[in-house]
DNA sequence: CGCCTAATTGATTAGAATCAAGCTTTGTGG
DNA sequence: CCACAAAGCTTGATTCTAATCAATTAGGCG
């Protein structure tokens, strides 16, 4: 129980400061980073790739964060669109409920990925976005950010790219949902995130799951039984370790053939 | 035989010249459309939402147009990315080829819409992009574009609205194929077309399908057979008529109800 | 410690896939 | 212009995957 708690409180330390080392600005553990120009996600975020010069316009642009409680919200469906978000720590998802109220997660989001660009073309957001833990966001605000853009166009091709990468990425769950078994789902779907664990520096094959079996099951087209049901097969036939949201890979490949060359 | 050609041929020449009216810009039906300024799809495609006085600037980006015919590819997976393509008339749809050979269609494309998007990411096109029928794209190059998008912010503001569209578009997909059954899948999908094509000046209630059965069970995760049984099902319960690929709504309240309120 | 949420596992059912056959339309070559 | 082949569509019978219904168990938190 105690164990558990301070097993927890590691993960969540671990979260926080993650161990991207492959950026050459030094990254200072004590000062808490508070802008993209000192922030150690700047290599895998909006500002990836920009050149240090610009970096501080776009300090001067994110300068407000906002802290986010497990299990509330950052913004709702329906709410006027104004800003991005880059998440700095923690996790999201993003829901969006029909009207008899059911929900239907459309995406996780995971340190240094950018949430609300769906909601530029019709300036308002589509979606709730609800923490999977205690969280902090970058706000971008999005006039400010285009009027940016105009200035600095390696800004404009990143923001692009950011938007481009999400069409792509919609596509592959597009391609997971329409053809995909359960078990291809599911096996893709814990490749996804091993693959952008790995980009923020953590290991590729060992890593909490910040959501439910019923999250997953939403977001996959499935329900948590068969999720649930699924997590124990792949464990009985040796492909991973499982048990509650701990996750270790013991068979890349086996997993990457079951999903297929896709 | 010759009536069928007749039938086609007529359709053909609907598509061509579509009946928008809204449009400000006079159409002359003889004189071929040639740039933004002049085209009858301008009120629903890249250019929408542009002073008249940038129009011309756009003229110049879109010169190059592409006749594709039936079956072909405008661009395959894995091709270099340097233009988006706008349809002029006509239809496509996207396919990504597995290793394995299977395929899987992304996306549909009627006039005023734009392929070609999510490959700005990384430079490459993810996905082949085939003609339902002789069709005709504007090309408009990438790195031009986004010079002019520089010099013209409306331009810049209107191409990050057709990006983000298309990502709320796909998360419309995706919460079609993750928890949609099949009769509201395929209903959804008729819907949709309705709009789209509604949008671009033509009935709502009667249109033709561009796409086999075949077609429409890949997009929505659907074997052929099961969107046959449901035509004829919707048909059946009064909400259609549907013979090949001719569609009547008769009901569209009805259909609406199936798909519930997302 | 006890409540509540999350997860596991089993039994049964339902919806869509698969397998299979026949029919219609379209396109082609003689 | 007709015949025939190929592609596309429809419908039926059967199978199989994942949903649903149901009962426990395990963990996290006040």
């Amino acid at each position: 129980m105690l164990n558990a708690a301070i097993r927890e409180s590691v993960v969540k330390t671990m979260v926080r400061f993650p161990a991207v080392r492959s950026v050459s600005q030094p990254v200072n553990g004590v000062r808490p980073a508070t802008s993209c120009s000192s922030c150690c996600l700047q290599g895998v975020c909006l500002p990836c790739g920009l050149a240090s010069a610009n970096l501080s316009d776009l300090d001067e642009l994110t300068t407000v964060k906002r802290r986010i409680a497990r299990g509330a919200s950052l913004y709702r469906g329906g709410d006027e669109f104004d800003a991005l978000y880059a998440v700095r720590s923690g996790a999201f998802k993003t829901v969006g409920v029909s009207r008899n109220g059911e929900e239907k997660i459309t995406g996780f989001y995971l340190p240094g990925e950018v949430m609300g660009m769906d909601a530029i073309n019709n300036e308002r957001h589509n979606y709730s976005a609800a923490a999977l833990e205690d969280s902090e966001v970058c706000v971008i605000p999005f006039a400010r950010l285009t009027a940016l853009t105009l200035r600095i166009p390696e800004l404009q091709q990143q923001l692009f790219r950011l938007l481009s990468r999400d069409i792509a990425r919609d596509h592959g769950l597009m391609l997971l949902l329409g053809s995909m078994t359960a078990e291809q789902r599911l096996a893709a779907f814990l490749l996804s995130l091993s693959r952008r664990y790995k980009r923020l520096g953590y290991a590729a094959d060992r890593f909490m799951l910040r959501m439910t079996r019923e999250d997953i099951g939403n977001y996959l087209g499935l329900t948590l039984e068969t999720v649930s049901r699924l997590m124990s097969r792949f464990q009985r036939d040796g492909l991973i370790t499982a048990q509650q949201r701990e996750v270790e890979f013991k068979d890349f490949d086996g997993l990457m053939d079951m999903v297929g060359h896709w």
